[in-house]
DNA sequence: AATAATTTGTTGCCTGTGCAACAATAACAA
DNA sequence: TTGTTATTGTTGCACAGGCAACAAATTATT
């Protein structure tokens, strides 16, 4: 148990080893999955910055794992000498919190998009700006995206098709191309 | 234009007058509003602490307005006395980010439920959290609250009498009551 | 008070997509 | 090879919820 749903944390985690998932319950009680972090992954970064705030989730080991914790305080109020490395440090937890917040105003943004085929055409744009290609390798299988996009999985794979079929993409496994 | 898509931002705003909305475009060149901003709110935060990254979205005024603009740079070096007030001011931009990705992370929990019901019991839940009771004011109207949960208004009126039959709910207009 | 404008509630229809169950293909191991 | 598992694709059915159109209630304006 690294940081448990309710409780207050004023330091944010790197997962040096192992693996680890978010976790939440819902209103019938039933526990459903957030987030998976994977090595060298942040936890609690948004948490550590927003004092007072008690965390909705609680994240949990799912290997063996080694953590190396931040307190918060230490990082924004920097050393004495005001050295280069405690700004870098400082720089880099700023721009973990940010990207954490790009990444979920994206996924909102396809979240928002009313049909199957719209959710897809936001996330395949995505890909592919990333990729600075129209051509690009998708980077999970459709289990995680139809979980990412909110739909069934056999919706996305009846979608894809029919994309397919209207001409919009190209795509065998996951080597894909936008039209 | 206060930021336009697809050009990089090195600053951050706060809205010190007028209005503001972010707007984007999608697939099919359509174009829609993603966030209002009003006096006092925060513009281009997320995106000033993510260097390279070039915008996604437009920033208009939709008023004549003043924004204060924030270089990125000089909010996390400091000055050379390492002031008091350096300090703050960092820790304020930082909780201000924090909070953007906390609110967009709420938002995820809510599009995530797979029925009308569940969106507007997780809705709910965090409204009545926030407000520390089971009966509360709902700071928004049902346009704003189906757009939030992206649902039609309509369905969000037929569910919300739904559970009031069901005696989930209680509720008159704007007052709430979680049983 | 009278009128207009806004917000909220209601209802019938019809389509998109969740669900379930299964088939086909690819990846991997013995 | 052969068997095993993981991934991807397919399809029929049922129903939740989008859409449209209207009614009722509340608030704002003159």
């Amino acid at each position: 148990m690294i940081i448990e749903a309710g409780t207050v944390a004023a330091e944010f985690g790197i997962l040096l080893e192992g693996s680890a998932h978010s976790i939440k319950w819902d209103a019938s009680g039933k526990q459903i999955i957030i987030t998976m972090v994977e090595k060298g992954g942040a936890i609690g970064v948004l948490l550590a910055a927003s004092p007072q705030r008690v965390s909705p989730l609680t994240v949990q080991a799912t290997a063996d794992a080694t953590v190396l914790m931040f307190p918060f305080s230490q990082i924004i109020t920097g050393c004495e000498k005001k050295c280069r490395h405690h700004e870098r440090l400082l720089q880099n937890y700023i721009s973990i919190i940010a990207d954490k917040g790009i990444e979920l105003h994206e996924r909102v943004n396809c979240l928002l998009e009313p049909t199957v085929r719209k959710k897809i055409l936001t996330y395949l744009t995505n890909i592919s700006h990333e990729q600075n290609s129209t051509e690009f390798i998708l980077p999970i299988n459709r289990n995680i995206m139809a979980e990412y996009l909110n739909v069934e999985r056999s919706a996305l794979s009846r979608e894809l098709s029919r994309m397919k079929a209207d001409g919009l993409i190209e795509y065998n496994r996951n080597n894909f191309k936008l039209m």
